[in-house]
DNA sequence: ATCTTTTCTAAACGTTCGTTTAGTTATTGT
DNA sequence: ACAATAACTAAACGAACGTTTAGAAAAGAT
């Protein structure tokens, strides 16, 4: 055999992941993730394709880091109070690291938008799609609520999700907060 | 003296506005400026300076195009009601023009949010403080909210109309007309 | 009609982008 | 110890970016 690679492959993708989680796809260079993940740009290319690749494989890396919130509100019996604690941890990590902002589905979501690719589009979707699907059985658990009322609020929950992700990217931790009190305050 | 231009600056800048509201900054290229406002590079670069400078123009010229909408909300005097028919109104566009995809400054915000654009971040301030200041003189015609409560509800409806710009991008009008319902129940 | 002045066209500028390639270095199996 | 192989470095690639420039075209003033 030969050499072995001296970086470790997850490690790395971690980085690439912040890095786009804080700027975006368009605005980070492969310059600047060289610099980095702390490779060079030809061990970038051997181990993740492209930038559009390594891109993709970042969004799937955020999606299990994200993992053990889902579950949570996937195994909450709580109904809507999981719903709500689900909102607080998906801004926890705005507070943690101020690399990160927002969440890294939206701010994609937002950014490709207007564009035509694929592969990011049905990312997106599924993440979407998965998460309405959660937040309908929530609701569920409350059986006074008819069909209707229960597909409206969680409409209404998915765009305050939506605007939560982008608010928390400037918003202080108090607004946050009190943005999720009064958004369940009805339901 | 000698040849006149043979567009109107005011004419080609609000093509311009159109494409940098559906793009965004790093997303519009100067080809695709020259193509959508019908005029030579030069021409652009001899009216407005530069592509930043034209950006900014296009700003400009959004913000005094809702000014129409910003004082319909001022003059109102129906308090919270008012600030309701100004969230219809402001993503009414939408359903209007499908290239005009959500709020261009919250884009604009949602896209600089991360670099040190000064002019750039001036601009969404004014805004942005401005909306707020509005949005509070309306809250206080109901003289039975004391002052905290309504500095937490102004917050509450400026998250809610960032999200609400983000959300209109890509949701239909129906769920728009729902969460923006939902949302004013919640006051 | 001619001269002057400004707009317009189109080509080229220097950078930076994402990507590839050639050549060197290091590690592993024999 | 040596040969084989893969990872590394660094330089260069073509394309696209924002911007500038030189020359042609056109319109008003005399």
């Amino acid at each position: 055999m030969a050499r072995t690679k001296q970086y470790n492959e997850a490690e790395v993708l971690e980085k690439a992941m912040r890095l786009f989680w804080k700027n975006g796809y368009e605005s980070t260079s492969m310059q600047m993730l060289e610099k980095e993940m702390g490779i060079n740009k030809f061990s970038i290319y051997s181990s993740f394709g492209n930038k559009h690749s390594l891109f993709l494989e970042s969004l799937k890396h955020y999606k299990s880091s994200v993992n053990s919130v889902f579950n949570k509100l996937k195994n909450g019996t709580k109904g809507i109070e999981d719903i709500k604690q689900f909102f607080y941890d998906s801004v926890s990590s705005n507070f943690k690291d101020n690399n990160l902002k927002g969440c890294f589905v939206t701010n994609t979501y937002n950014e490709f938008s207007e564009t035509e690719d694929d592969m990011v589009k049905e990312q997106m979707e599924a993440f979407m799609t998965n998460l309405k699907q959660i937040i309908i059985e929530k609701l569920k658990i409350d059986t006074s609520k008819n069909e209707e009322t229960i597909l409206r609020q969680a409409n209404y929950l998915l765009l305050a999700k939506h605007g939560l992700a982008a608010a928390s990217r400037v918003n202080t931790k108090q607004e946050i907060e009190d943005y999720i009190e009064m958004t369940f305050k009805n339901l």
